[in-house]
DNA sequence: ATTAATTGCACCATCGATTGTGCAAAAAGA
DNA sequence: TCTTTTTGCACAATCGATGGTGCAATTAAT
């Protein structure tokens, strides 16, 4: 019995059609028909007839009424990046699990964007924020506590509210000490040889280089200032300062830890403008796992940061109501080189 | 002035503190002022308190009233992937580029979970949607018609609306002879030596397959049908394929074209598990573009579907209203090995 | 000085659902 | 049989913004 109209049925055509109020009907079907004393026979009566009419609620109508909305979002740095992407993937399987609706928005790493988009987010009355790699948690969490809105940050912290963060400084120092050994069989590494490119002066990078410095002091008992080369997030960036190093030295360091796969993806340009031979014998780690990074023409050591587990922890945070913010660290995951992980993709089934 | 309690000033908290009616706050906030011949100083009164009390309008109820709600949908199959998410990234920008607001879904290649989410989307009244490689278009397409909602196919074409694709045929045939041409230099291939893996029943992988032994028949005058190893899209499934035929042959094809980097994830999955030897002179294409993926250890020749274009197009028919269904090819990119491209993210600023 | 035209805005119904309250009819108890 | 309790539902206000309509007050035209 197909709507021959474009016009959705409402409450009020339910209502004419059953003989029962409209609220009567809206208690049948949004489930608080028993706490209203409706008969079962009146309940069984209306679903029957939504059912025919193919009812569905206006969830704009009802977000208005109630306050809420169902929709449950999460900021993001950008899409196009397989930490953040599968941080979505991840994410809207969360909120489909609660019945809710994922909306996913990008914001550019721009602080401005950052609080227009999330006053818009607002605007629609999201139950749920979900703050991943801001730029300027704080910023956002003012915009969110001015319309009290429950939010947590994901990988980059905020002084205000709790995060969720990877264990930085931990998993700068796996990486750090896993190029190390990883140089073990030839000539042994020296500290001059040991390059960090990328990242900026956010949490997460100021922790890496904390590890990554701290290690080599370790067991170098050097850690020379040059070797840090911090060039933001951009791929053209991070180009540039591969670029530099080369036209200078005429070579790229014997080894490098790189700070993202955004990061990697300069050293990629990089590749692409010299011959085979510039990184015949470079070992690189990277803090960020990207399957196809792993199977590069040299060893790549990855991290791969625990994206189930903070997104895990951010709703269990989330759910359980005000407390004093709190940093909570997920260990990161050393990957080896030549390694394919499974990822969220792997729980959805094929069909053909 | 910032405002002490939780609670949005709304058009009556602003039309009680200017004495103007609400209505007149309204339309001086959503710019129809003019229109209702609304004095400038009354105007400049309300912009004055709506600046001083953070206004900003409630969406939901504005949605409400015009059954319109200045989101705007793009459904994916998923999320964590390089050509889906660089396709979200795009989209958002031309969004945000419109004043609205950018929602993206995915729907796991589920036919019951894309109809159910678009469903939701309706419920929001979202003003447009984007169809992006949905495993069912029409039952998709049936959905939306049936409330009216103006859609577009991305990437996977429907029968009964606009579909913009990619010139899956002509991408096959030019990724197909890009490698038999790079395999020229050793010994000539071999009919029997190029498979195809991956892909399922679909629109696009039967056009690629089509463009792959038309190709095939053309230069060698063969084209054997067991080098045809459809998978479907999952990692798994194609890694699975790979193992069969190494079982078999004790050795993988010695070049082969994958359906999409999704599978490419599989072949990864199979090398993590074998010596390096085993593809020391293999030849691979890939129907896209990653760019850790161009630079493997042995050549990797990727086809970049067009994505800007892509969007760029699909706005442009959804917003010349209706007329009868089209298909619309937009022709893809040969990218030789080792290659690294600009993306999305090239537009951002980076800043420090 | 009238009448006509224009300006400037207020009033009110409306979008679709939710929810507190009230009240008849039916059932139970005395 | 008459009260008390329970059952089953209707009524109406409300969420915040929009837009058609109407009506004074002001200005212009005659």
């Amino acid at each position: 019995m197909r709507q021959e109209s474009k016009k959705k049925a409402t409450i009020y055509d339910l209502s004419v059609l059953s003989g029962c109020s409209a609220s009567t009907v809206s208690a049948v079907l949004n489930g608080t028909w028993q706490k209203r004393r409706i008969k079962e026979s009146t309940a069984e009566l209306i679903r029957g007839l939504a059912e025919k009419h193919q009812y569905t609620a206006n969830l704009q109508a009802r977000g208005l009424r109630s306050s809420r909305s169902g929709l449950v979002g999460l900021l993001l740095p950008v899409h196009d990046n397989r930490y953040f992407s599968s941080m979505a993937q991840t994410f809207e399987a969360y909120v489909r699990a609660r019945g809710q609706c994922p909306i996913v928005v990008s914001a550019c790493r721009d602080p401005q964007e950052e609080r227009q988009t999330v006053e818009t987010l607002i605007s629609y009355s999201i139950d749920e924020l979900f703050v991943a790699g801001a730029t300027d948690p704080d910023g956002v969490h003012a915009v969110c506590e001015a319309a009290g809105l429950k939010h947590i940050n994901i990988d980059l912290p905020g002084t205000k509210t709790h995060s969720v963060i990877s264990d930085n400084y931990e998993g700068g120092r796996l990486l750090t000490e896993a190029i190390i050994r990883h140089c073990d069989g030839d000539r042994p590494l020296q500290p001059e040889e040991l390059y960090l490119f990328g990242g900026r002066n956010d949490h997460a990078s100021r922790e890496r280089i904390r590890g990554f410095r701290e290690v080599k002091r370790e067991i170098f008992g050097a850690d020379p200032e040059e070797c840090i080369q911090p060039t933001g997030y951009s791929p053209a960036m991070t180009q540039k300062a591969f670029e530099t190093f080369y036209a200078r030295e005429g070579r790229l360091p014997r080894a490098f830890f790189i700070n993202s796969s955004i990061n990697f993806e300069g050293l990629l340009r990089f590749l692409g403008q010299h011959p085979h031979e510039t990184f015949a014998d470079i070992v690189v780690g990277c803090y960020d796992y990207d399957p196809f990074g792993s199977f590069l023409p040299f060893p790549v050591i990855m991290i791969r940061q625990d994206v189930e587990s903070m997104i895990a922890k951010a709703f269990e945070i989330i759910d359980q109501g005000r407390s004093p913010p709190q940093l909570h660290l997920i260990r990161p995951e050393l990957v080896p080189p030549r390694t394919a992980l499974m990822g969220p993709l792997d729980a959805l089934k094929d069909i053909d």
